[in-house]
DNA sequence: ACCTGAACACCGTTCAAGT
DNA sequence: ACCTGAACACCGTTCAAGT
């Protein structure tokens, strides 16, 4: 709706595009629903992102990751880090929840841009006595962990009104708990995990 | 392709919609083409499924959680079922990779689904010694995780082909371990999670 | 009762044409 | 160089009409 004058660029028609996906999600992300956004009409964008839909939703996908990994400071201490790692990823998350099923379809947009953090993580993670294989294991499970989770959690906010419906008193118990949020359960998941992981290295 | 004429109903519309998505992927699946592979037109469709497309890929998400439900026996010791329940969904989910990110986005039928099986478990993590509050949430913790970790694989198996093109040498590894398969990591990351929820029985 | 043809309002994308 | 109008081949869905 912006009537900016600006000239276009392929920043602004990522940009352009996060916000309606933000505010309209994923289904009213069109062509012409960014297009106009920008007030331009919809073939205009393919001058900026010549790999049409496919290469903005990508440009989506790293930005939000970028955002993440960029407010993000490690301390070298691994179960302080993957800690920090784990809350901040879901934070990061949970402020576009339309994007997630977006991030969790492009595992390597969204390692292209996190490699360092993710190499840092990994090494915190040897430097802590991990063996390399485990280190890299690790790593990789608490990220799938943390995405699964948030768009577990996303899905489950969007379609949850219905669990006035449910007939079943476990189902009606455990939508109402998701409706409340579920940082305990991700939190009490999270510590699980590090302490599980924590035990291997005395073992 | 099926020209089949027995008569058209619900479940075989169901059933001609996974058959799509399992052969073409969820994009594939459109109306026209579900309506193709029964040998009919796309209008006929909606005098089975009234709710449209939506109910009809809900139909899809039910048929795949109900096979995975009846296929899984458990024995009342909360360590052995948790562990069955992720490798058993880990195994249903992997046997319809395209169907994953539909589950993951439809929370409230793949609850439906498996009422039963998840109060089971529950009540396994409580006789365990649980108390209620973390029962619910080490089955929730542990359901997300499972569909979160397969819905990633099977989408970097999906573009991990772009791996050879990676210039980082970590994303490089990280994508040809993928394409060599993650049961190991599964693994690890279900091991981890379960030491650090029986340690929670001690303290 | 069950199926369908034609139509509507949308898509992503191409390409030749405008400035 | 950058933007666009018209067009193409698709969508999901409605509705009145066929059998």
């Amino acid at each position: 709706m912006s009537t900016d004058r600006a000239p276009l660029s392929r920043d602004r028609v990522v940009e352009a595009a996060l916000a309606v996906i933000d505010r309209q999600g994923i289904q009213g992300c069109s062509m012409r629903a960014v297009a106009g956004e920008l007030g331009v009409e919809a073939m205009s964008l393919y001058h900026h992102v010549p790999g049409g839909k496919a290469e903005m939703l990508d440009g989506v996908v790293a930005v939000v990751q970028t955002e993440f990994v960029e407010g993000l400071h490690l301390t070298g201490d691994w179960r302080v880090d993957m800690d920090a790692f784990a809350r901040a990823y879901r934070a990061a998350l949970k402020s576009h929840p339309n994007v997630v099923a977006m991030i969790a379809a492009r595992p390597s947009v969204a390692y292209r841009s996190s490699t360092t953090l993710v190499g840092a993580l990994f090494t915190a993670m040897e430097d802590g006595g991990f063996p390399r294989d485990d280190a890299l294991r690790a790593v990789r499970v608490l990220s799938r962990w943390t995405i699964g989770f948030t768009l577990g959690e996303a899905s489950a906010l969007e379609d949850g009104e219905q669990a006035a419906e449910f007939d079943e008193p476990l189902l009606v118990e455990v939508f109402s708990d998701i409706a409340r949020g579920e940082d305990d359960v991700f939190e009490f998941g999270l510590e699980a995990l590090l302490d599980g992981l924590e035990a291997r290295l005395s073992a």
